[in-house]
DNA sequence: CGCGAAAAGTCG
DNA sequence: GACTTTTCGCGA
């Protein structure tokens, strides 16, 4: 037995319940070569395929049996430092994925290599007797024989309507078919797809829903593929068809490669000048930072009291020691304004991560961070993973966000992964908000981060006035329209006095459901059980889940009379009803149904801040960072929805909505005003979040918290079932609870547990799937984390269950 | 016993 | 999840 380099691997397309480090020797030839964090390509599995894959460690080790061994090194330089490497593993420690989806977070998308699986012809057609094959196998070989080259795997089985690749391994064992790969540099796409008709002298005839997307062809010219689905009502198959037959062509749309190349910013910016508040928390930041032993800081100051200001100060500091700057907010919406910021003040050092660019654009930036071009990185989420090697400070603007949790796997949450960079590179981390979580008060208060407030208003700006408006009032007075009298007249009190106005409305379409005033029936998605709702834009009822449309009628799907009504008001309707009500207004709207494109929320606001609206109606993002200080009018036009939803956090959320959008109103130097419209006045967090009293509210909350035993007091995990067949879902949540019984008893029964019966999401299906889950209060530690990730293994194993997927997410956004 | 299908097992 | 190996079931 002798010593071999051997390399620990992270394997792609791995799933959970096997994935782990694999061995693989190195070759005498690729051992220069082969460094931690580098990719490999490594054969896998019994029939030895290729697959992508990373070293995440060198090791020297004895072994008993030859390993298989590293094909090649695809990277010259590693991509990963071993900061990346030990993030890796931990994701996979705290959020249940696999090894190589935490890699692919870390590393942009454009630089992915696919292996893609090929297949051709062993053999001339012409040789063989087609008497011998089956249909579908004859199908495969005419395919082949007629396109004369490899043809790739997924497109062979969607031409030929294989669900799997039976057929074709039948062939390959049977010598007619070779199966090959390699790996293939994906392109970057700089461009977006676009339609458009091709000049034909005849039609040829069309279905309905092909007609559609003519029609509007017609009447457009050209359009994005994403747009003209969305108008016509069809997915993009459609658009194929009509394709094929030759009656329209696709085309590519260079899009501009650096959307911000337009500001000019050579880093030159003014002097920062501070109140006595902002620079005494300015001092107590940069003591800690200076400190070099890391740690969190919580800056919490009222909404317009000048946390930008404070840490940009802090920026100028960290800047100059040459050390890495992240500065993440919430949303893409509100990156052009951060980065403009940003920009004027730091120029070309700054970089843009965000869901928002285009493949080249994020690896652009993700080399200029890694080369050490930019030094400061702004962006969403996904901003956390900037791969900086000495990382000074990260700020998490408006901490409460609950963007900042990933909804899909690997389900994280970036204020932890900021947390565990700063442990790392014993760097600050500054978390920022006007209304911070209730977990991230209570660790402030408790001493474990530290707390430096702003009280007051930067300036001499003051928090504005606010009016609860009982709509209920509204109502007997003959009043049935979205605006009660005492807005109405303070909207067109601002109209004549040339000030603009911030309308928020609650999620989407939330109200505009559609139902029938003869039995009552509402429509709802016949693949997910929620209410589809009415889109005045392409007049169709669509369902936000799935994007499933039908086209509007007044007809009863149920009992087939002319009664089918939408009410309530979704953004849409207000839309049209404030135009109705206020003719002379100039209304922009904005939400996050957005078949907007990349910039459009930018140049909408641009030109909202140069006057040419006077009215901003919107959802949830109208809330959060907007900064005009014309603006001195904000209205709630009902804050009822967000208030009442069975989420335990759902009062922390309609505090902080309501808390950012009355913030919205009066921040320049004119006083502002806000109007809550309500059904109910006497709710008590509706008044706090009026008169912006956080402490109180935090009293109340983290009472609630205590007693119920809701986070900080514990951690909630949730475990997810999904699958087709509704009692198959159930019955393995079921199964999986008594397994959960059984071994928190038998091996783990130190762990402080309380579990809730599994019960079907509140969203019980979505897409033709049925979902349950199990909620697990718990404390999240290791063992804990150990005990979760059995259960999960324990359970993909059991094949009685392969139709459902199961998955844990820690600490979810909301349990619902 | 022979065969195909289903279930079980493995991934370094 | 993709693929190989083992077992099962059934007609002869």
């Amino acid at each position: 037995m002798s010593e071999f380099t051997v390399a620990k691997v992270a394997v792609e397309k791995t799933v959970y319940h096997f994935d782990k480090a694999f061995d693989y020797c190195v070759p005498e030839t690729l051992l220069a070569d082969a460094k931690p964090g580098c990719r490999v390509i490594v054969p896998f599995g019994g029939a030895n395929s290729k697959r992508q894959g990373i070293i995440l460690a060198i090791t020297e080790q004895k072994v008993a049996d030859c390993l298989k061994p590293i094909l090649a090194v695809l990277d010259k330089a590693p991509l990963l430092s071993n900061e990346g490497l030990q993030l890796v593993s931990w994701m996979k420690e705290h959020y249940f994925c696999t090894l190589f989806d935490a890699v692919k977070l870390l590393l942009p998308a454009g630089l992915n290599l696919k292996i893609r699986t090929e297949y051709s012809l062993a053999v001339n057609s012409d040789t063989l007797f087609m008497e011998d094959f089956s249909e579908s196998e004859k199908q495969v070989i005419r395919y082949l024989a007629h396109a004369r080259t490899s043809v790739d795997r997924d497109k062979l089985l969607s031409a030929m309507g294989f669900s799997d690749d039976s057929v074709l391994q039948k062939l390959c064992s049977a010598n007619v078919l070779v199966k090959s790969s390699g790996a293939v540099r994906r392109i970057g796409d700089a461009a977006q797809k676009m339609v458009r008709l091709t000049d034909l002298s005849y039609l040829p005839k069309l279905t309905k829903k092909q007609k559609n997307v003519y029609d509007l062809l017609c009447e457009a010219g050209s359009a994005s593929l994403k747009e003209l689905c969305y108008f016509a009502g069809v997915t993009p198959v459609v658009v194929n068809t009509l394709a094929t037959k030759g009656i329209v062509q696709y085309f590519e749309m260079e899009v501009y490669r650096n959307p911000y190349e337009h500001i000019s910013g050579n880093g030159d910016a003014e002097d920062i000048v501070l109140s006595s508040e902002q620079q005494k928390a300015f001092e107590n930041l940069y003591q800690q930072y200076r400190s070099g032993k890391g740690g969190v800081s919580l800056l919490y100051g009222v909404t317009g009291s000048g946390k930008t200001s404070v840490f940009m100060r802090l920026i100028d500091e960290v800047k100059g020691e040459g050390r890495g700057i992240i500065v993440m907010v919430p949303e893409i919406s509100l990156t052009p304004q951060t980065v403009a910021l940003f920009h004027q003040r730091y120029g070309r050092s700054v970089a843009v991560f965000h869901s928002g660019l285009s493949l080249g654009e994020r690896l652009d930036e993700w080399k200029r961070v890694k080369n050490g071009e930019a030094q400061i990185a702004v962006g969403t989420r996904s901003a956390v993973f900037a791969p900086f090697q000495d990382l000074g400070i990260i700020i998490v603007d408006e901490e409460q966000e609950y963007t900042y949790k990933s909804e899909s796997s690997p389900r994280y949450h970036a204020r932890e992964v900021a947390k565990f960079r700063c442990a790392y590179h014993k760097a600050l981390l500054v978390l920022s908000s006007a209304t911070p979580s209730i977990e991230s008060y209570y660790l402030a208060q408790n001493g474990r981060y530290s707390l430096n407030t702003l009280s007051t208003r930067f300036g001499c700006a003051e928090l504005p006035e606010v009016t609860v408006v009982d709509m209920n009032r509204e109502l007997e007075n003959g009043n049935d329209t979205i605006l009660s009298a005492e807005l109405f007249s303070a909207l067109n009190d601002n109209l004549k006095n040339g000030k603009q106005s911030i309308l928020l409305l609650n999620r989407r379409g939330f109200h505009t459901f559609v139902s029938c005033k003869k039995c009552g029936q509402v429509v709802t998605c016949p693949h997910c059980s929620i209410s589809l709702t009415y889109h005045s834009a392409n007049k169709r009822l669509m369902c936000h889940y799935c994007g499933y449309s039908i086209p509007f009628t007044k007809e009863c799907p149920q009992c087939h009379e002319n009664q089918v009504y939408y009410t309530g008001w979704g953004t849409q309707r207000a839309e049209q009803q404030l135009q109705e009500l206020l003719p002379d207004a100039r209304i922009l709207r904005l939400d996050t149904d957005s078949t907007m494109t990349r910039f459009a929320y930018e140049r909408k606001l641009r030109l909202f801040a140069q006057g040419e609206y006077d009215i901003i109606v919107g959802t949830q993002m109208v809330a959060k960072g907007l900064d005009f200080e014309n603006v001195t009018l904000v209205g709630v036009l009902s804050a009822d929805q967000t208030l009442y939803s069975d989420d335990f956090r759902s009062y922390e959320r309609a505090f902080d909505l309501i808390t950012q959008v009355v913030g919205r109103s009066g921040r320049g130097k004119f006083a502002g005003r806000a109007i809550i419209q309500t059904f109910t006045p006497e709710n008590s967090i509706l008044r706090l979040a009026a008169r912006q009293d956080y402490q109180e509210f935090y009293k109340g909350e983290i009472a609630i918290r205590k007693a119920m035993l809701y986070p900080p007091y514990s951690d909630i995990c949730v475990i997810g079932f999904v699958g087709n067949m509704q009692d198959q879902v159930h019955k393995a949540s079921k199964t999986f609870l008594s397994n959960l019984a059984f071994l928190a008893k038998s091996e783990y029964p130190e762990q402080p547990l309380r579990v809730l019966n599994p019960a079907p999401a509140l969203i019980g299906k979505v897409n033709n799937k049925y979902r349950y889950k199990l909620i697990i209060k718990c404390r999240n530690n290791a063992k804990l984390r150990e005990m979760i990730s059995r259960l999960l293994i324990q359970f993909s194993e059991n094949r009685e269950y392969k139709s459902v997927t199961v998955f844990a997410d820690m600490n979810p956004n909301s349990i619902l």
